[in-house]
DNA sequence: TTGACAGGTGTACGTCGTACACCTACCGTC
DNA sequence: GACGGTAGGTGTACGACGTACACCTGTCAA
């Protein structure tokens, strides 16, 4: 569990000298990334990821200006994951690639989704996945105008992830309720959400213990990329542009 | 600037005793919501909010059991200011109602886009806005299984806002770049991100310098709805089940 | 030989959320 | 009128956190 770089006083100690691989900016961040797959995002602080890489935290600090340097670079270490796509394919199937390639990259790191929502910083590595996309739009005959509006509607979908709408992850600290008291919340829940209640029936096809596990995401993820594109398609054939449109009080 | 209750000792001085109104849920929740609409979310400490009060910080956690209930109770108090609609609108109207009204409800309080994403409790004001745009799509003879992903496709997109994808709030206490090396930065800019820049000049109606200012976020928001509500209106025309769905292996 | 520098170290500060023990005014009950 | 419970306030204290600052040290070029 520790490690054997626990001496006191200034400088690494002789005996390490030699076996010291030096740290550099990647080598913190794969740590900082794996520190956070495996204990989750909320545990990571400079401090543990120091002690986890056998150093004072303020030795970070000489590679990484700040903690939201840090998110940053640990956000665009798994964008840095995202395949390219074949490069052969047409507008729709690009866009798709593309994003069902992002959507990969985040699944493999549960954090990944929270900490892309809260930054905002456009970096190379988010630039150039915008670029390919909107590249992707333009090869298909999308006009500048139409592809901006077509890019903000698909909106973090860009990242490969909607956001979770139904599904509560439930406190696996809290106590588990009675049967009885189940059964009693379940019907205040249908007097009151009514039609909430109905859609979770539809959705789990009547095995209402499943709620719980929450709702298909991926299926929910293609359903919507999907509407969404042949949408655009339906745009871009019509010859929309944003001076012909009717809230920007065009034509 | 200071309260008059800066006694030391317990309980509060007899002379304040008469004048002084008791703490409750309500005015925490207010105090709360005021001073992160003031001094913004990231200085809405525990601490500072009691100060506010003219409290001592542990008094507040005799309302509110922790800050994640705190930052969940400011959510709901900003929800409950969405206007409920007219009650005759047909479904596309009733939803653009509550959409719109969420909206607005949302943009008179700057953290409360962030907010809202971070939080994942599903509470009773919650709620009651998916059970009235549910109960709006049902009616207009949406089925609940389509209802379902037409919801989970809507995404955040139910409280009234889009991620923002392309205006990055820059950092005012960044040093203003010169003029040559703005140029310089656009160049390379242009060169790597080609579309992204020919995006942004169509957008701007080639007034570069105003990319800082942002999108319209309005019209971007309204456009994506708008496509979403054309999209789903078609699938529940064309019947669409999702048994019958390709994705899902049906017929 | 020297001296700059990259990369590590230790200490210290201010801020945060909140557990815990406490006090006190008020209220209904005997 | 005494009494006990409770709602709502208080003070202290603890253990995190991010990070400024001064420091040391081995390496390598001049």
């Amino acid at each position: 569990m520790y490690d054997v770089h626990l001496s006191t006083g200034y400088g690494a100690p002789v005996a390490d000298q030699a076996r010291r691989v030096p740290l550099n900016r990647d080598r913190v961040l794969a740590a900082a990334v794996g520190l956070a797959d495996a204990a989750g995002i909320e545990s990571l602080s400079m401090r543990r990821l120091a002690q986890e890489l056998g150093v004072v935290p303020m030795a970070l600090y000489k590679h990484v200006s700040d903690k939201d340097a840090l998110l940053d670079g640990m956000v665009d270490a798994v964008l840095g994951e995202i395949e390219p796509g074949a490069p052969g394919a047409d507008w729709r199937a690009a866009v798709q690639q593309r994003v069902l390639g992002a959507r990969r990259a985040v699944l493999r790191h549960p954090w990944a989704r929270r900490a892309i929502e809260s930054r905002t910083s456009r970096t190379p590595v988010v630039l150039d996945h915008m670029e390919a996309l909107a590249a992707a739009f333009r090869a298909g005959g999308f006009s500048a105008d139409l592809t901006h509006h077509v890019m903000h509607t698909l909106g973090n979908r860009i990242w490969g992830f909607s956001p979770e709408l139904f599904d509560a992850p439930h406190d696996p600290a809290a106590p588990a309720p009675g049967p009885a008291e189940q059964e009693a919340r379940a019907a205040e829940f249908g007097r009151r959400f009514p039609t909430i209640l109905e859609i979770a029936v539809a959705a789990t096809r009547g095995d209402l213990g499943a709620v719980g596990g929450g709702c298909d995401e991926q299926f929910e993820f293609e359903f919507a990329l999907d509407l969404l594109l042949d949408g655009f398609e339906r745009l871009r054939d019509q010859g929309w542009t944003s001076a012909g449109d009717p809230r920007r009080g065009g034509v």
